[in-house]
DNA sequence: CGGCGTACG
DNA sequence: CGTA
DNA sequence: GCCG
């Protein structure tokens, strides 16, 4: 049964244009409480405002209080001038502070370090009213402005330190202005109406608004996407309460607010992981790094992060610390090892971790250059024979290759290792998609089955949509088992034989006959794939190709589509549910669920998984984590 | 204090 | 042990 | 390093 074409929505009329005319300032101030004003909070003024009217922007009460107002942040302002700043009451003692930061901010050029300041967006002492976000909420209330005097902030102290001034002589006008007797005090703080019970705006969907104010930069596409997960998002409670503890919960785009912070994180995982050689301490940083790209707002301080899974003291230690330095100690003195700056960089060769890093670095090696010159050597005093297609073969010969015994893989990392970290841009990825694509279509019109029975998704990196990538996952199948069935091993073969591809096969998995064992004494055919370098635009680049039976369709997109962080959470969640999952299938106790749905037996798409888990699903962008 | 994702080559 |  |  359709629904009402015309289905008149329930907010039909939820706009006025009470905010006409109005300029609003917003301090965030990072709390949380109630009469906070959050970033969710934040946000969701911002919104309303915007929603009947009026013009707002969100500013962080910290950076204005310490100075950190960036030129940029400026520039892109969308206010000149501000008619109201509306302030929580946390920041009421600040108000002081704040006034006289405003000001020199807005007379100043450039500061101590020559940052440029743009004009602040507030004409300071003109008719601008600095009042308490409940004025907000009133005027929504009641569906026009209201006057603002309840609402102004206690300016007493300002006046005190700040005698004569524009600013205060401005606001000295106002109370006169006022009645005389109004509160029979000129200290009207924050009493109003709506004092006692603090502003609700309550509604899931506000919540779900709020929780996306602070990703106002991101692309309309994940931001509908973000909007579109409700999450479990409770606005009664602190937000780290409602902080969902698998990664799997929680959307993570790859724009989030806290790359002040992640860079460092991510260095810190791969010190830990490849130079030092600690992979449990490499989980730990990485689980913290996967809180900190799904935490919906920029951390100011580092308890906020306080009773967050996986974010124990010793994190947040490093966190502080980074919020107040922009450094992190304990990864420089990492870093000021010149062991691990070579194992490090012995790394970057393709088939070679901490353990085959450090068994080079003890024989000596200290670079791949260094290695790369000893199979130079080689090459120019053994008998230079050239043998197309194995040059590999010209360093046998090699110091390095006799004592090292690198694998042909290896080998092949350190000819290549350039190649290897050149990315490639999400048009060259499609290209790739669309070379295998030619070559399926081929293989399976060879069969008879048309071109609607391939399925055929990019995944990995690319599928999350980020901008570039180091290889290409091209999932391939066919609707029909019997087209699957050696179709990975037939695309190999035209793309080499017919199309003339120049392909380095680095390995091929399971050419059929393969079966998952593990969980289960059911025999699950697994996937066939191969990893391989392609010539392509004068580069070798990197294209995975895996082909799955169609059944196994589902679980195989969900499983290489990442992050890393995602699959081991999803893992985790399923395992908590009383699940296994798999790239296969998803498993109870030891048996396949081949009937989940009672249907026909099938999950036929990601979101199929997804829901069988309990999961809100997570598009491919929002698992960034 | 054990465990940290998991299957495969 | 390294990779996805 | 953090959790159960």
């Amino acid at each position: 049964m359709k629904r009402k074409a015309a289905s008149p929505r329930k907010t039909a009329a939820p706009f006025s244009s009470c905010f006409a005319d109005t300029e609003v300032l917003i301090l965030e101030d990072g709390g949380i409480s109630p009469h906070d004003i959050s970033p969710m909070r934040a946000g969701l003024l911002l919104k309303k405002i915007e929603q009947h009217g009026g013009t707002a922007e969100v500013i962080p009460a910290n950076e204005v209080l310490e100075g950190r107002l960036r030129a940029r942040e400026q520039r892109d302002s969308k206010l000149s001038r501000a008619t109201h700043v509306v302030l929580s009451k946390s920041l009421e003692g600040k108000v002081p502070a704040l006034v006289e930061r405003l000001r020199r901010e807005k007379n100043k050029d450039t500061n101590e370090n020559g940052t440029i300041y743009a004009p602040l967006p507030l004409t300071v002492g003109r008719s601008c009213q600095v009042v308490s976000p409940d004025w907000v909420s009133d005027c929504l209330l009641h569906r026009q402005l209201v006057d603002p005097r309840p609402y102004l902030l206690s300016l007493d102290r300002a006046e005190r330190n700040e005698g004569g001034d524009a600013y205060t002589e401005a606001a000295t006008k106002r109370e006169e202005a006022a009645e005389p007797t109004a509160g029979g005090t000129k200290k009207a703080r924050l009493s109003h109406p709506s004092a006692s019970t603090p502003t609700v705006v309550s509604p899931t969907h506000a919540a779900i608004e709020a929780r996306l104010a602070p990703f106002s930069d991101l692309d309309p596409t994940t931001r509908d996407a973000f909007f579109a997960y409700g999450g479990p998002l409770v606005l009664s409670k602190p937000f780290s309460a409602s902080f969902p503890k698998f990664a799997c919960q929680r959307p993570a785009p790859a724009q989030h607010p806290n790359r002040h912070l992640t860079p460092l994180f991510e260095d810190l995982v791969e010190m830990y992981g490849l130079g030092v050689g600690d992979k449990e301490r490499e989980t730990a940083f990485g689980r913290v790094l996967a809180v900190l790209r799904a935490w919906p707002w920029k951390v100011r301080e580092s308890k906020e992060l306080k009773g967050i899974r996986h974010v124990g003291g010793s994190m947040r230690a490093v966190i502080e610390e980074i919020l107040m330095t922009g450094r992190c100690s304990r990864l420089e003195k990492l870093r000021e090892d010149s062991s691990h700056r070579c194992l490090l960089d012995l790394c970057r060769v393709h088939q070679v971790g901490h353990a085959t890093a450090r068994k080079w670095y003890e024989a000596g090696y200290r670079s791949v250059a260094q290695i790369q010159a000893d199979l130079k050597r080689a090459e120019e005093t053994g008998d230079g024979e050239e043998q197309a297609g194995g040059e590999v073969e010209r360093y046998l010969g090699s110091t390095f290759c006799t004592s090292q015994r690198p694998s042909m893989e290896q080998l092949l990392g350190i000819l290549f290792v350039d190649e290897y970290s050149v990315k490639m841009t999400r048009c060259q990825v499609a290209a790739l998609e669309g070379i295998v694509r030619e070559a399926a279509l081929k293989a399976l019109a060879a069969r008879g089955l048309g071109a609607e029975t391939l399925l055929l998704q990019t995944c990995g990196g690319y599928l999350r949509g980020k901008a570039l990538n180091g290889d290409a996952d091209v999932l391939v199948s066919c609707t029909q088992a019997q087209g699957q069935a050696g179709l990975r091993e037939e695309i190999k073969r035209i793309m080499q034989e017919d199309m003339g591809i120049d392909l380095l096969i680095l390995k091929e998995g399971n050419t059929m006959g393969g079966f998952a064992s593990k969980p289960t004494h059911e025999k699950i055919a697994s996937h066939d794939n191969m990893l391989t370098l392609i010539k392509h635009e004068g580069f070798y680049r990197r294209l995975d190709v895996i082909s799955p039976p169609p059944d196994q369709w589902a679980f195989c997109v969900l499983g290489w589509s990442g992050s890393k962080q995602m699959e081991k959470d999803l893992r985790d969640y399923a395992d908590e549910q009383g699940l296994h999952l798999s790239q296969q299938a998803v498993f109870r106790e030891t048996k396949r669920l081949t009937n989940p749905k009672s249907i026909d037996g099938v999950f036929h798409s990601e979101e199929d998984v997804w829901e069988f888990l309990g999961l809100k699903y997570l598009p491919p962008r929002l698992r960034c984590a």
